[in-house]
DNA sequence: TCTGGGGTCCTAGGACCC
DNA sequence: TCTGGGGTCCTAGGACCC
């Protein structure tokens, strides 16, 4: 088998990107996009990385932001969502196998693929730039790990290379491993990194020359293989079919402090009814889940507790109805009096296929109509949109509901909200 | 006033079994 | 007086990713 090559496609800036295809007129106005609730800074436009941090707290930065003309945006996923999928679809022409690793990249597998590479990640520079209006860069290289940081490099050193980065060569390869710090290798975070230069690794060079064994003894097995693959040995396949995910989470923050309790049952029967759509929508039943709440963890003065609990069902399912009993259920034992709460989380575990567990002979048998009304649920849902049909203790605008003040349009995905372009 | 959400993988350690 | 060895399964926790 010929060796594999891989090229890691990333959008860049990508959320603040989103919001700028629809909005020429703040092409020169740097842009930043605010998590749930309007939190903290999770994307930044180029020209306005150099005035606010990854991951900082709006609230501290609002100051700063108006100082400099910077736009913020509350996240709009739904608008992500799809254009995410219109840039995949267009790299999915170009290349002959595609992972979907994240909302804003993809690993390609390019062996046997003629011409060079460097053109072809060029063709998709512009051919995704033309159809979507989202500049990418490309990272090729003979390991996922490499092509991250070829990736890295595109971005780093966008005017010379031009967004694309051709790996292969081993000269150029060690150079960029000696000139990046091993905190930028893919798989190794912050504690990695301090832990590393403990050792005296201070360069992905450095983590290259490292002893496997000894790395594996001290940390683990994903170690020895970050290792390897920056050696360009490729451990790390590329994943073209998306497995049935094994545990599935819904978890937010309040829009507002909530200290009743019909108010948290509001909150974990929605958070249940989202969860429950996402199980039914990759086709599996869970047998358990956990509902847990707490409250504000920053401020000092706020009286702290947070508390789960694991609930069995009596039977694997996916009916919302038979999750939400169990969820609020759960809830009552963890629930305290006399807290301002922050947020609630409910997690659905033990997932399994349907058809493909063993039933209990004994134990209660799930009724056969559930599965039929959930899929009639699930198709108007989809005809009529998410939230058409729901339970009554859901409510439909919740006075904890989520804080989004400055969120765009969903240009691409509701019909009232269209793109509007005016003729001179 | 105010600090995101949703995942994965690995390991250690305890319970339990024969 | 003395108290095995080897295995599995489960859970919690820690690290990582975007």
């Amino acid at each position: 088998m010929a060796e594999p090559v891989f090229a890691l496609i990333d959008c860049n800036a990508f959320y603040a990107s989103c919001e700028r295809v629809f909005r020429p007129d703040l092409a020169r106005t740097p842009i930043v996009v605010l998590s749930n609730n309007d939190g903290c800074v999770i994307a930044r436009s180029a020209d306005a990385k150099p005035f606010v941090k990854m991951g900082e707290p709006y609230f501290q930065v609002r100051a700063t932001l108006r100082r400099h003309g910077i736009r913020a945006f509350s996240s709009n996923y739904a608008l992500y969502g799809d254009m995410s999928q219109r840039v995949m679809t267009v790299i999915e022409g170009l290349v002959p196998e595609l992972e979907v690793y994240s909302i804003d990249e993809a690993f390609a597998e390019l062996s046997g693929m003629p011409g060079s590479l460097e053109a072809l990640g060029r063709r998709i520079r512009a051919e995704v730039w033309q159809c979507t209006g989202i500049l990418v860069g490309v990272g090729i290289a003979g390991t996922k790990t490499l092509a991250k940081l070829a990736n890295h490099a595109a971005k780093r050193w966008q005017r010379q290379t031009g967004g694309v980065v051709d790996l292969r060569d081993p000269g150029r390869r060690d150079k960029l491993l000696q000139a990046v710090a091993v905190g930028e290798v893919w798989g190794v975070g912050r504690k990695l990194t301090q832990q590393l230069q403990e050792l005296g690794i201070r360069t992905a060079w450095d983590l290259a020359q490292a002893d496997t064994r000894a790395l594996r003894q001290r940390f683990s097995v994903t170690m020895e293989k970050t290792v390897r693959e920056l050696r360009g040995i490729s451990c790390l396949p590329l994943d073209e079919v998306v497995a049935p995910r094994q545990e599935i989470c819904c978890s937010r923050m309040f829009g507002r402090r909530v200290r009743e309790l019909p108010a948290l049952r509001e909150a974990v029967a929605s958070y249940t009814a989202r969860a429950a759509e996402k199980l039914r929508a990759q086709g599996s039943l869970c047998r358990r889940l956990r509902v847990s709440i707490r409250t504000g963890m920053f401020n000092p003065e706020e009286a702290k507790y947070g508390q789960g609990v694991l609930c069995e069902l009596p039977y694997p399912s996916a009916d919302v109805r038979l999750l939400t009993r169990f969820a609020l259920a759960g809830l009552e034992r963890i629930y305290r009096e006399g807290f301002a709460y922050s947020k609630a989380e409910i997690h659905l575990l033990d997932l399994c296929r349907r058809g493909e567990y063993t039933d209990d002979l004994f134990a209660e048998a799930p009724p056969l109509a559930a599965e039929r009304l959930m899929s009639v649920w699930d198709a108007i849902n989809a005809r009529w949109g998410r939230g058409t049909l729901h339970l009554a203790r859901v409510p439909g605008h919740p006075q904890w509901g989520m804080r989004r003040e400055m969120l765009s349009q969903s240009y691409t995905t509701r019909i009232d909200q269209l793109w509007r372009v005016r003729a001179e």
